[in-house]
DNA sequence: CAGTTTACATACATTCATGGATGTATAGTG
DNA sequence: CACTATACATCCATGAATGTATGTAAACTG
């Protein structure tokens, strides 16, 4: 057939991306046949021997377009005194919001982690999995320990081990939520598990959790006296 | 060849099994043809194809061998008031005591999460996991309801979304400790985590969290005030 | 102890995905 | 306006995996 101009032949391969994905997504990577995606893109094999290398190189090309979840900075850390705590949840209810939203976001992470074997061939995914998380975690660690002192307390915990916590609750939250997104709202259910594993931090209040007012208990027995960030709560979208 | 007797024969098929098992984790369940676990069981594939009918047959097989983390009942509702928040905890710690030390089991939940896509032919693993997950989040309902009426004390969020975000704070420590054993200790970091957690939900006294004497701060400007279960601390091994 | 079933091994047919070779018409280029 | 590199499509050879069919010897059964 013709040739195409430099514009079209970028238009294919993003055309042979998009099928890649719908498929990977559909029936996994290993189950999806170059013939098949070529066929989804309105292509042959030949389009696609031409663009890529072979079908990993094709899988990474396809994962390369996005940013995942938790790759975007957080970029807490906030050099200027800004209220870290507060610059962290915004950022984190942000990219929340980013992977609900986002189709291409959702089926991408879909595939990368239900979709596709974390073996040989694929390494790079894993090794991309750790340094996500390596510099997620890190983030998270220096929000957390810039906020702890602008709160003039100490952590319960290591700020290593408070983020990596921080870090397990929302992967965990991201994974359970793709699996059914039916099951949970992500983005309340994420500041809603944020704000209380941060309470439990002592960087928050619990009683300023969106519960309608906490019940005065009978028999107080313990108390605690500490001091506690005052950052606003941010209205509360439901 | 020689007919076996019928102890022989299951000992063909646990060693069919054990060979999927570790060349599943090795290169990926698709990426494993039956050639090679016949090969690797010391027979040929008219073994497999004698004790199950496919590969996802074999798989299956395989799968239900062992019980899976979040698949053990922690059955820490109590249906006698026995604290149940400390039987949870201790529920808890034995799953991921379970998890780091029995190499079978972490051996086939990593396949299950890892290694193999979660496509048509395996819609059972998907199906199996959401259950898992729904007695889980229910068991750890049941618990944290359990636990605050004991504690006379209101939780900041619902007890269903307070336990969801307990199951993805556990699910997902799991799932990062899998794809890096040696990042952290999982047992340690869990019963971390999970009393952080418990304490922002207000179950939990955060100073009677594992850290040497909190320091008492300066500037004091909020008070908590609230009963606090009184539960004791297990002696922390380390 | 003859017959039958079992627990495999072996052989075979089929499918199919891959990768490379080759064809080809056109877009760029000087 | 030749000419070359491009952007594919088509063809072909290969191998590998699967599933089935068949062979077989020993264990089990009456």
């Amino acid at each position: 057939m013709a040739r195409r101009t430099k514009e079209e032949a970028l238009a294919t391969r993003h055309r042979l991306l998009d099928a890649a994905e719908l498929l990977f997504q559909a029936h996994g990577v290993s189950q999806t046949s170059l013939q098949q995606i070529a066929h989804e893109a309105g292509a042959t094999r030949g389009a696609i021997y031409w663009h890529f290398k072979d079908k990993a190189d094709l899988f990474n090309a396809m994962m390369e377009r996005v940013t995942l979840p938790f790759e975007a900075a957080t970029r807490a850390a906030g050099n200027a005194d800004r209220d870290p705590l507060a610059e962290l949840e915004h950022a984190i209810v942000a990219m929340l919001r980013r992977t609900a939203q986002d189709a291409q976001v959702r089926r991408v992470f879909d595939i990368a982690t239900h979709m596709v074997e974390y073996t040989g061939e694929m390494a790079s995914l894993r090794e991309r999995h750790l340094a996500a998380r390596e510099a997620c975690v890190a983030d998270f660690e220096r929000a957390l320990t810039h906020g702890a002192r602008r709160a003039a307390l100490r952590l319960p915990i290591s700020a290593r081990a408070a983020a990596q916590g921080m870090h397990a609750l929302l992967s965990g939250l991201v994974q359970n939520w793709l699996l059914e997104p039916g099951a949970f709202e992500l983005v309340r259910a994420g500041r809603r598990s944020l704000r209380v594993y941060l309470a439990g931090l002592g960087l928050r209040d619990n009683a300023q959790l969106p519960r309608t007012h906490p019940r005065r208990v009978a028999h107080p027995a313990t108390t605690l006296s500490r001091r506690i960030s005052t950052d606003r709560i941010r209205p509360s979208e439901g």
